[in-house]
DNA sequence: TCAAACTGGTTTGATACAAAACTACATTGA
DNA sequence: TCAATGTAGTTTTGTATCAAACCAGTTTGA
């Protein structure tokens, strides 16, 4: 509690001008771990404008060209989303001609994913806004950037 | 591109057994800043279990509680979320009675927040999954959390 | 002093996501 | 060999979130 005077503090507005006090929340990595991710989110929205990208399809579109032929199971996976998420992105991919997908002769309740050159161009430009967005992030973090991202591993390692 | 026999690579399913590979992704902070996130925000609601708690729920209260009196805006702000995203959690939380609520005299469009016994109550058991689950977090990061935080602390003050 | 611009909060609409139930196929083991 | 179990992908359902439009009250400046 952070006011004496108790009668008053029941009905008191906060004034706006007082800094917000965090409490415990101030020395708590995940709170800040949230805060910076929607941060870094809504920039890298704002860099790459209005220009038709959902947020998941670059890390799709990136993991499909590094890794021809991966199944949605394994793309899931990699990019950190549940499969049910990865459906509907797939679905649109394929009807925007992006991505195409083969059949498994081995496993038929399964697919192959590839871009198509459609893909890969779309790939390009969405890479250019990634590469000019992390720019901004390694001017943030500096030469600890290897450091952060050793740690922001070994958290996905230890808890998932 | 990754398999140099084309005319097989077109079509072939790339075996799970292989690492997918994440190509650029692997540098890029902010890719690594979504799942850790994830992982953390999973975490955090398996130690919290069944017990009825949105998530947004501890950020607001703990908020609310350090700072008696506090503005919807200011809140938002705080919480670093929309205001938007804030009124129907503080709706729940009217109606849970877990937050009360008095006018403001001086400003008639907003008003005043503070915790009910109940509301603090409710937080003494939130804050103890989330001191729990930040410890956690503090085996992982280890002797490097102060620099962690500080570095997200930037991100956000950077690019928000 | 009062119209214009601004601000706090709510509503509405759209999107992203996960969990669980489901279908179709595959693997295992008695 | 075939029933039980497991796995890939989809569908359904529920929640969190933001943005934009909106309303009411406040501030500003001519």
């Amino acid at each position: 509690m952070d006011k004496t005077d108790i009668s008053k503090a029941q009905t008191r507005v906060k004034d706006d001008a007082e800094p917000v006090l965090l409490g415990e929340l101030e020395n708590y990595v995940g709170f800040h771990l949230r805060l910076a991710q929607s941060a870094s989110f809504k920039a890298f929205r704002r860099l790459t404008g209005e220009s038709s990208l959902r947020p998941g399809w670059f890390a799709v579109l990136a993991i499909i060209h590094h890794n021809p032929g991966i199944t949605p199971m394994a793309l899931s996976r990699a990019s950190g989303r549940d499969k049910s998420t990865i459906t509907p992105v797939l679905r649109e991919l394929l009807h925007e001609e992006l991505v195409r997908r083969s059949t498994n002769p081995a496993d038929k309740r399964s697919y192959a994913l590839f871009l198509t050159p459609a893909g890969e161009e779309k790939l390009a430009h969405l890479a250019a806004c990634a590469a000019e967005h992390d720019r901004e992030l390694d001017e943030i973090v500096g030469d600890k950037k290897q450091e952060m991202i050793r740690l922001l591993r070994r958290i996905v390692a230890v808890l998932d």
